[in-house]
DNA sequence: TCTGGGGTCCTAGGACCC
DNA sequence: TCTGGGGTCCTAGGACCC
């Protein structure tokens, strides 16, 4: 297996640069929803100190001070400028794996005859003039080493953006230089017990025995530990497979106390569910609900549940959805606690042609037609022209999005004229 | 006052079966 | 003091990812 790895660089601060050049060179940082942590961060907001994470509100001051410039997500803007980025390199490389919103695995097998570093210095070049986003590329013969690759390739101004690992004698030098942490299936747990037991890099975990390691992180463990001696235990999936879950969910801007408003809340969840599956295609068999209060605060009382809702026959119909999660919410709603989070989630997917039948299911044309033009409206119109039943749009749950930039490559009104 | 949202996979333990 | 062996299925929770 040769594989790439194409990451962006910052990537939703690049895209915001994208279209406001004025904000090249300076420091900047994207908020989560409800403006609550930081998400991302440009080179120079890092080199300011601005921890990956960092509560907004704790380093506000500080980053008005140092002219920090502040974005709230903009989600419309950044799966637009993924979908450009990731057409244009399933173009350039013979199959691809879409990872994630900002990266991309790349098929490399059978090009050894090429200079891989020049392929990919050319991909990346093509990527930055086509669509303003800059990458990074990684190469090596497992996933994980194409991971640490690309890591260094961003890190070394020698490489200056591309490195490839893949039969190199810098191999032992490049996983010296990575800290275990920043190994790919690595997290903060593992993390701090390797770090403890004396195993501090990617190369000590390679050369870590087999047996010690089993029994410590498990098979997922081993996996990571083969995949940087070089056998590769994560395939390449080129065909995008469908989701088993699918959860919608929020936090509320200030918390909840009555069934009525999370009730409000969990419909307009239910309803966005339902959408989705629809879209992808998919059936959902069960519905699960859940509420908590705000963790954070110690000095109230702490409440947390959840319920699965079977659903007969599978569906992705709004009204069965719909009913099932307030079934959910009714029996996991307590009176006396402030509400911060709920959300539900829809299990067992299946692509639609293989659900589960039962002896007694009728098909409903109407209810199909009924969802294809709800479906239509809302995609013409906006989401929430129409919907179900009476919602209060209590605005409370509304996000908090007080710095957020224009939708310019998804609506018209929005477009960035020439000035 | 203010701390995101959406996923995957694995494992351990309990309920139940014969 | 004694109380099998071998399965499956489900769920909750923990680890990880972006």
């Amino acid at each position: 297996m040769i594989v790439g790895l194409v990451d962006c660089n910052n990537f939703y601060c690049s895209c915001e640069r994208v279209f406001q050049p004025e904000l090249r060179g300076k420091p900047i940082v994207v908020l989560s929803n409800n403006d609550g942590c930081v998400i991302a961060r440009s080179a120079e907001a890092k080199a300011l100190g601005i921890p990956m994470g960092a509560p907004y509100f704790k380093h506000r001051k500080d980053m008005e001070r140092q002219n920090i410039i502040v974005r709230s997500s903009n989600y419309a803007l950044y799966g637009d400028m993924s979908y450009r980025v990731m057409t244009v390199l399933a173009h350039l490389a013979p199959n691809v794996e879409v990872y994630s919103i900002d990266e991309c695995f790349l098929d490399l097998d059978g090009l050894n005859h090429m200079d891989l570093t020049a392929y990919a210095r050319h991909i990346k070049e093509t990527v930055e003039k086509w669509t303003g986003i800059p990458v990074a590329i990684g190469i090596g013969s497992t996933k994980t080493l194409a991971k640490i690759a690309n890591r260094l390739a961003k890190k070394s101004t020698k490489a200056n953006g591309v490195l490839d690992l893949s039969n190199s004698p810098w191999m032992d030098h490049a996983l010296e230089k990575t800290e275990v942490g920043d190994v790919w299936g690595i997290g903060r747990r593992w993390a701090k017990m390797l770090t403890s037991r004396g195993v501090y890099t990617a190369k000590d975990l390679r050369d870590a025995e087999d047996g010690w390691v089993r029994q410590k992180m498990g098979v997922v463990g081993l996996r990571t530990v083969m995949e940087l001696r070089g056998t590769p235990c994560v395939e390449l999936e080129v065909a995008a497979s469908d989701k088993q879950t699918v959860c919608v969910s929020r936090s509320f801007g200030s918390p909840m106390t009555e069934q009525i408003s999370l009730h409000d809340a969990i419909s307009t969840f239910a309803m966005r569910s339902a959408e989705k599956i629809r879209k992808a295609g998919l059936v959902a068999g069960a519905v699960n609900v859940f509420v908590r209060t705000d963790p954070f605060r110690s000095d109230q009382e702490q409440y947390s549940n959840s319920a699965t809702i079977g659903l007969t026959p599978f569906t992705n119909h709004t009204q069965p959805i719909l009913s099932a999660a307030q079934r959910g919410l009714s029996s996991i709603f307590r009176e006396n606690y402030r509400y911060k989070k709920a959300g539900i989630l829809l299990l067992d997917l299946v692509r639609q042609e293989d659900a589960p039948r039962t002896l007694f299911d009728q098909s409903c044309e109407t209810d199909n037609k009924l969802m294809s033009a709800f479906d239509a409206i809302n995609n013409r119109f906006g989401t929430g022209s129409v919907s179900y039943g009476q919602l209060r749009k209590a605005r409370t749950w509304y996000m908090t999005q007080n710095h957020v930039s224009p939708h310019y490559t998804t609506r018209w009104d929005d477009l960035p004229l020439l000035k």
